[in-house]
DNA sequence: CTTGACCTTGGATTTAACTCCAAGGTTTAT
DNA sequence: ATAAACCTTGGAGTTAAATCCAAGGTCAAG
C-alpha cells in the first residue's frame, strides 16, 4: 500500500493531482489508514498508470473516464466502441493540427518577409501585412524598404 | 461612426467581444454618444481588423497587445522586435504541432491495431496497450484474437 | 516533548477568451 | 405611446486540469 505522497512520487505526479482525480471520479484509493490517510493498492497504481498513458496520447480526463468505465466492464463493450473513442480523438487532433499548420504557414510567411534588422519598424512588412486587408502577405508589393540597402533579407529577395 | 452592434456585425464578432476587448485595453471607442453609447470611428474599425488578423495567425490577446503598442509607436521599435514576436510565436506553434503529431501517431497506431468490430472488447488491443507498460503498441505480441476469425483487421495483418 | 515531514479537508485561484445575465436607459418604427 | 431592438453597467459563469492555501491532525526521530 502506498500513501498518497509515495504513489505521487512513483508516478511523477503531485499528491494534489491524485486528490483531484479522486474528486473527479477517476481514481480512489482502495482503503484508508486508521488515521484517515489514503492507501493505494498496486491495482490502484495500475489504474493511475492507465490514466497517465491515456493522457499521454491526448485524451482528456472526461474521455479517460469513459475509457475507464469500458475497461472495468470490457465484456459489455465492443471493439467498435473503443476504436470509436480513439478515432474520434484522432479526428479532433487532426483538426487541431490543421489549424496550427495554418498558423504555422502564415507566421512563417510573415517572418520570411521581415528583414529582422535593427531599423525602425516604420515600414515593417509584418505590421503592414496585419494592417492591410490582404489575407496573406504579398511579397510582390515591395512594401518593405529601409533607407539603407544594407538589410535586404526581405521582399526584395524575390524581386 | 458605428455603434457597437454595427461594428460587431461588420467584423463578425459579438458586441460582448468588443466590450471585452475594451475592458482589456485592446480597443476603445474614440467617443461616446450623448446617451453614453460607444461610437467607433473608421480607424477604430481598422484597429479591430488588425486585432482579428493577428488572432487569425495565432497570436493571443496578450501578444496582440504588444503588437498594438508597437504599431502605435513604430518608429521606436525595430524590425527585429516585430520579427522576434513572430518567431517566438512560431516556435510555440511548432512545439504544439509537434506534441499533437506525437498524439496523432500514437492514436493512429492504436486505431490501426483494433479490429473495430462488434465483438467484446475483452481482448481489445487498444485497452491492452493502455494497460501495459509498453510505451507503444506492439503488434508482434498478437494480443488481439477474437473467437471468430471473421474479423481480422487487427494485429494479424502483420503476421 | 518537540520538530519536521507528512497527511486531512474545504475552498479559492489560475489561464484564456469570451459569454451570459439582470436591471435598467435609449431609439426607432408603427 | 408603446413595443422591439438596441444600448448601458457590473458581475458571474464557462472550460480544463490542476495548483495552492489555511488550519489542523499524525507519525517517526532525537
Ligand atoms: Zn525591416
Ligand atoms: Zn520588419
Ligand atoms: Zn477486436
Ligand atoms: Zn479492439
Amino acid at each position: 500500500m502506498y500513501r498518497i505522497g509515495e504513489l505521487a512520487k512513483l508516478c511523477e505526479v503531485k499528491a494534489d493531482t491524485l486528490r483531484f482525480y479522486e474528486k473527479h471520479g477517476l481514481l480512489a484509493p482502495s482503503s484508508r489508514s486508521d488515521s484517515g490517510y489514503r492507501l493505494y493498492s498496486e491495482s490502484d497504481a495500475e489504474r493511475l498508470r492507465f490514466i497517465l498513458r491515456a493522457k499521454a496520447v491526448g485524451f482528456t480526463l472526461a474521455e479517460i473516464t469513459e475509457l475507464l468505465s469500458i475497461e472495468l466492464d470490457k465484456s459489455n463493450w465492443a471493439c467498435a466502441d473503443v476504436k470509436g473513442l480513439v478515432d474520434s480523438k484522432l479526428a479532433q487532433v487532426n483538426e487541431k493540427i490543421s489549424e496550427l499548420n495554418h498558423f504555422q504557414v502564415s507566421l512563417q510567411r510573415l517572418s520570411d518577409a521581415c528583414c529582422g534588422g535593427p531599423e525602425s519598424a516604420e515600414h515593417c512588412s509584418i505590421l503592414e501585412a496585419l494592417e492591410s486587408n490582404t489575407d496573406n502577405i504579398k511579397c510582390e508589393n515591395h512594401a518593405h524598404h529601409h533607407d539603407k540597402s544594407q538589410y535586404t533579407k526581405n521582399c526584395q529577395n524575390k524581386g
